[in-house]
RNA sequence: GGAGAGGUGGCAGAGCGGUUUAAUGCACCGGUCUUGAAAACCGGCGUCCCUUUACGGGGACCGUGAGUUCGAAUCUCACCCUCUCCGCCA
């Protein structure tokens, strides 16, 4: 949610910012609703005062065995017209709140024009794809061997999904182990454990609500609740509706979850192997930190998501995403890309963004800044450390033997009992 | 699932239909005193919205939503959450 004092004060700035990422923002009808919520606001707050005095003027009257009955009768009257006010109030404000949460965060000067994403900029590389002296297999095709099942998942669940056997199922649990131990003891990040279903307000809080309700899993019930689509959903809500104190700040969690996605505008992509399932595991670091340092927070992030890639020693490049391509709440957001010898391409392996004050005004998440004495929103990144389905495809294509075997990254191999290598089975 | 208790400002905690629409304490900020600090004393101190150049003024908020009433933190109903006991259970 953008700052509706900025929004009033600031509306040419506002305006040519969103531009940048294709989204148009209609001026006159912000204004002609602006306007009205403010003259029907005006309106109901004055009957309201009015009828509180009068409440007040019977009290008064009945303690001095006054005579009511005009009092009570101009009280029906303004209960009557403040009903007709509230109403009016109500719905022009839910019309305005509507409006406000439909608007995307405005973007850092930073981020490079573009407008999709053969636009975003390439900032670094590292490591250099290996040469293989026979053609590498995808993922995919060298997984059914070693206990990639994508088979049996559909018969139990549908497409895009999977069922990992033996090898692969251990080095997936490595994977995840292997990253949260890395940002828990050597990064500094707390540990977090959080529920898998959350509540309306919480996706409203990190954005995906009200506006990307088709891409979440919605679960029947009594009342509405969904399963996460990432960790950051439940993790960032962590400091909602609290004003957190500045000696606390800042704070980082990280969390290993799986994550649903019912990928519903992406019908026909990735259809083959583990790069786009329903269902996948995810470590997300989240930060929540003062506004001015928010930046410094990104590099962190992003610095921490790529050390990972570096003790796995799989190549990747980072990228900032272009004005068309970032996402709805984020102000600027960095790609990782791993490469995928396989697919011969880097793909995408963890996103990290700095949403500002964006996600944190919609959740009520603030902080006391000493400088003012005010409670102030406070400013909240999240990025992916990284997504461990993901990790185990570029493991597999980059770790890949002529014969089939897969061999394990060293780092690995203390959270799998020391194997070293990966092979083969005709056994289902 | 059954029975009961309860959700009030950063925290604790009173208020249970009006005539101060939130007492009081702690914490916090400023001042007096002091060489300095503490204590004591004095003053200030919630969040959000609207309005005003400013000083100021108005409104909303006592878990959430609806209702009763001239008037609701206070009464009624539903829901959410917390705690205690019982049952079930990994």
């Amino acid at each position: 949610m953008l700052d509706s004092k900025q929004l009033r004060t600031d509306t040419e700035n506002v305006m040519r910012n969103l531009a940048r990422r294709g989204f148009v923002l209609d001026l006159a009808a912000f204004r002609t609703l602006d306007d009205r919520r403010k003259q029907v606001q005006i309106g109901a707050d004055r009957v309201r005062a009015e009828r509180n005095a009068n409440a007040k003027a019977v009290g008064m009257a009945k303690g001095k065995g006054e005579n009511t009955t005009a009092l009570l009768k101009r009280g029906e009257e303004l209960t009557v017209q403040l009903a007709d006010a509230e109403a009016a109030l109500n719905a022009v404000q839910g019309e305005s709140d509507a409006w406000l949460m439909g608007l995307p965060n405005l973007l850092h000067d930073s981020v490079p024009d573009g407008r999709d994403e053969t636009d975003n900029l390439e900032i670094r590389r590292h490591g250099t794809p290996r040469s293989f002296d026979f053609t590498p297999q995808e993922h995919a095709d060298l997984g059914t061997r070693l206990g990639l099942d994508f088979e049996t998942a559909g018969r139990i669940s549908g497409a895009r999904f999977v069922v990992l056997r033996d090898g692969m199922a251990r080095l997936h649990r490595a994977l995840a182990q292997f990253m949260l131990d890395l940002h828990v003891s050597e990064h500094g990040y707390q540990e977090i454990y959080a529920p898998y279903i959350v509540s309306g307000d919480a996706l409203t809080g990190t954005g995906q609500l009200p506006k990307f309700e088709q891409d979440l899993f919605a679960l029947k019930g009594d009342r509405t609740l969904y399963l996460i689509p990432t960790a950051e959903v439940p993790v960032t809500n962590l400091v909602r509706d609290q004003i957190t104190t500045p000696e606390r700040l800042p704070l980082r969690y990280v969390a290993h979850t799986p994550c649903f996605r019912s990928e519903a505008g992406a019908a026909g992509k990735d259809t083959r192997g583990m790069i786009r399932q329903h269902q996948f595991d995810k470590v997300e670091l989240v930060h929540i930190v003062k506004p001015s340092e928010s930046y410094a927070a990104l590099e962190q992030l992003t610095a921490h998501a790529e050390e990972v890639l570096k003790r796995l020693k799989l190549p990747y490049r980072v990228l900032a995403l272009c004005a068309g391509d970032i996402g709805f709440g984020s102000a600027k957001t960095y790609d990782l890309e791993v490469w995928l010898p396989g697919q011969g391409r880097y793909r995408e392996i963890s996103s990290c963004s700095n949403c500002e004050a964006f996600q944190a005004r919609r959740m009520q998440a603030r902080w006391r800044n000493p400088e003012t004495g005010k409670p102030e929103p406070l400013h909240t990144l999240n990025g992916s450390g990284v997504a461990v389905g993901r990790a185990m495809v570029a493991v597999l294509e980059n770790y890949q033997n002529g014969d089939g075997s897969v061999t394990v990254p060293e780092v690995l191999r203390p959270y799998m009992g020391g194997l070293e290598k990966l092979l083969p089975t005709d056994k289902a």
